[in-house]
RNA sequence: GGUGAGGUGGCAGAGCGGCUAUGCGUUCGCCUGCAGAGCGAAUCUAUAGGGGUUCGAAUCCCUUCCUCACCUCCA
């Protein structure tokens, strides 16, 4: 498959071999993730399904940085230690990400765990020559790394003259950055050159390194990230190995919120605590999905409402195929049937391969589910050509992290019960007794479809949106 | 100021030299005891403005205008 390099600007090929290692930036577990953090995992989560349904192998690494200046304010704030402020986001980021169906990477590494490596990356830096200790802690020479720049294509004194970095006269040059900061108070470690702690940047170079070793397909993570922390991280790791880093990074845009940034200044952060509560896995899923990985998408009720709608046709779609009957095929449907899945599951394919267009992906799908409405409306949806569609729609479905609320087998046969009392009721033209079945059914969550034939029903998702 | 990404129908969003997706919306129907959901039809030939290149451009080139992001911690 094709996907879009920052480095290089193009794309580039990445030619599935058996198996595929992804770094991934994860959050600073500091407060409540949001559906910014939502967008670029979910992402991700996909890629990762994505690839595994075309049988390669996926090695996913998602760090938690869970040592910097906004833990520790927080935690002083609330006078508790920094550790207890990180468990706890770190209990809220599984439990919202669980929720949203994201599939656990293969290790979440924390940095906190990884300071002997930080220290020996640091250490193999200075002996390189490519970092130097100061009064304040120990700084990357940005100069001594030619190619820094390379991947946010700025140019070293364009950045000097940008003059909103940090003063600090300990360093020899403005641009250098912290791989080690001085500190007295907590939390801190030891380290050769004194008490303190890592820089923001580091932990990742020492953590993919030792978990994805040099040179690993995918590195990914929010566009914000592109200047400094992945030009930092690319600039460290390479002068301590003399290899390529990635051959790929991945990055994915921002949300907006109607329009405008998202900021917690601006007050208008959505949690995922929130959008769970207000719409859903699957809603949150589609939504992150809805245009292409690489681009801003803007975070609007509407849009989000929209998103409910098609939701509902899936779900209507999947009952008529697990609820379809026996009886004869027709033969015309069958081959359309037949033929629009094959048609789906190679758009579906070729778009996600291509740079991962999970729009387009979504919209071959979105074809599928109609074609099947609309055999299902003729009547004409019986369970061979059900057994026709089910197996690619649930595949689909699985890449694409979403799921269907189900039914267990009691409730079937309740509803079952009750349906067929209702349509007993609506013979005798005792339409009152009917609608209170409807009614004791549509309290079960379960919204019934009267075909012309029979009765079918669905469970639909409770969507706090909904109300 | 610098760097990058963009500007496509009422909205969202693909396409990246010829066949102009897809979905939502809107209107009218079908179905129904009613309702919901679904289905059908219609609506919508849109590609920021101006120049080129080409037999042919939303797609390539030039130019103008505009938007967004990043340049400080940030997914």
């Amino acid at each position: 498959m094709k996907i879009f390099d920052t480095l290089s600007v193009t794309e580039k090929e990445l030619d599935a071999p058996a198996s595929i290692r992804i770094y991934l930036c994860g959050v600073t577990v500091y407060d409540d993730s949001h559906i910014g953090h939502a967008r670029t995992i979910i992402v991700f989560d996909t890629l990762r399904r994505f690839l595994e349904s075309q049988g390669v192998r996926v090695k996913l690494i998602q760090n938690f940085t869970d040592v910097d200046d906004k833990i520790i304010n927080r935690a002083r704030t609330e006078n508790v230690s920094a550790d207890k402020i990180s468990s706890r986001y770190i209990a809220n980021y599984f439990e919202g990400f669980d929720s949203l169906n994201v599939k656990r990477a293969d290790l979440y590494p924390k940095a906190t765990e990884h300071i002997a490596e930080m220290i020996s990356l640091i250490q193999g830096l200075v002996g390189k020559g490519f970092a130097y200790v100061s009064a304040n802690g120990v700084y990357f020479a940005v100069s001594k790394f030619t190619e820094y720049g390379k991947l946010s294509k700025k140019k070293i004194d364009e950045l000097i003259s940008g003059a909103r970095v940090e003063v600090d006269d300990t360093k020899k040059d403005p641009l250098d950055f912290a791989l080690w900061k001085f500190a007295e108070d907590e939390p801190g470690w030891d380290s050769p050159w004194g008490h303190g702690r890592p820089g923001w940047h580091i932990e990742c170079s020492a953590m993919s390194l030792k978990y994805l070793g040099s040179d690993f397909e995918i590195h990914g993570g929010g566009r914000d990230l592109i200047f400094p922390h992945h030009e930092n991280e690319i600039a460290q790791s390479e002068s301590y190995t003399g290899k390529n880093f990635a051959k790929i990074w991945m990055h994915v845009g921002m949300v907006t919120i109607n329009g405008e940034k998202m900021s917690k200044s601006l007050g208008n952060t959505k949690s995922v605590d929130f959008v769970l509560k207000k719409w859903g896995p699957n809603i949150v899923r589609l939504f992150c999905l809805s245009g292409h990985y690489s681009k801003p998408i803007d975070y609007s009720e509407d849009l989000l409402k929209e998103t409910i709608i098609k939701w509902r046709q899936v779900e209507n779609c999947y009952y008529e195929l697990i609820l379809s009957d026996d009886g004869a095929a027709d033969i015309n449907d069958e081959k359309i049937a037949r033929e629009a899945v094959k048609e789906t599951e190679k758009e579906f394919t070729e778009a996600l391969g291509s740079d991962f267009n999970t729009s387009l992906a979504t919209s071959a799908f979105f074809k599928l589910v109609k074609t099947a409405n609309q055999i299902a409306a003729s009547e004409h949806l019986v369970r061979s050509i059900a057994d026709i569609v089910l197996p690619a729609f649930e595949q689909m479905l699985d890449v694409l992290g979403l799921s269907v609320v189900r039914v267990s087998p009691e409730e079937k046969s309740k509803i079952n019960d009750l349906i067929n009392r209702r349509n007993m009721l609506r013979i005798q033209k005792d339409f009152h007794g009917a609608d209170a079945i409807r009614k004791e059914i549509s309290d079960m969550g379960i919204v019934l479809i009267d075909h012309k034939r029979r009765t079918i029903w669905m469970r639909q998702e409770k969507i706090g949106a909904d109300g």
